[in-house]
DNA sequence: ACATTAATGTGCA
DNA sequence: TGCACATTAATGT
């Protein structure tokens, strides 16, 4: 979300993650901003019985944990790459003397923020009372918003039936099942076991 | 090409 | 659902 240049002169530095790897664990204090230059990551909490849960995906371009950076707290959640991964490393206070001088980028920040809460608030109200179909029905829909292209079946949903799953709150089986149902009722498409919504 | 591992599917309690 | 197990795709050697 911040432009390369601007987080290079702020003392941003890349740092390259291997698949797996974790960028900062639940507990830790937040000390740095973190922007994605190439690859992907999740943030995710493990229940007590081992069960992953998946607060939210991000790929090329996008921050994250930023919000952290404005509270006195250690982080909720675990960031994990997915994807090797190239991200840009700055420190907390620089961040801070970043956004104090620098109008636009604040807003900005405040415009990403705003777009976390938005799904949040979608996602919460969903898993708490929604169906299966349902859940997977707003979870696509809010990644499909993302496309510019809003045809039938011209997304396909970057995700596999298990980070459905951990991000639903479902189990695989009945993410694979649920999808079956919706390509029965035209909802989506299945092609080489790649889902098109 | 072959072995291993992750992801997907299916049947059944 | 959740578990066990079959099938298939992806990855490593």
């Amino acid at each position: 979300m911040i432009i390369e240049s601007l987080l290079i002169s702020f003392g941003a530095e890349t740092r390259t993650y291997q698949t797996g790897e974790m960028i900062f664990r639940e507990e830790e204090l937040p000390s740095h901003y973190y922007q994605i230059e190439k690859g992907k990551i999740k943030l995710n909490n493990y229940t007590m019985d081992g069960k992953e849960f998946i607060q939210n995906i991000f790929s090329d371009g996008h921050s994250f944990g930023e919000s952290l950076l404005f509270v006195d707290r250690p982080y909720p959640m675990n960031a994990v790459a997915i994807e090797d991964s190239v991200i840009y490393k700055m420190p907390k206070q620089n961040f801070l003397d970043l956004i104090k001088n620098n109008p636009e980028i604040s807003l900005s920040i405040y415009e990403c923020l705003a777009e976390r809460m938005y799904y949040k608030y979608i996602m919460l109200y969903n898993l708490s009372f929604q169906n299966p179909v349902a859940k997977l029905k707003l979870l696509m829909d809010y990644l499909k918003s993302y496309h510019e292209d809003k045809t039938p079946y011209s997304f396909q949903i970057p995700l596999t039936r298990q980070q459905l799953a951990s991000l639903t709150g479902l189990c695989v089986e009945t993410v694979i099942r649920t999808i079956k149902q919706m390509e029965k009722d035209q909802i989506v498409k299945i092609e080489k076991r790649k889902i098109y919504y």
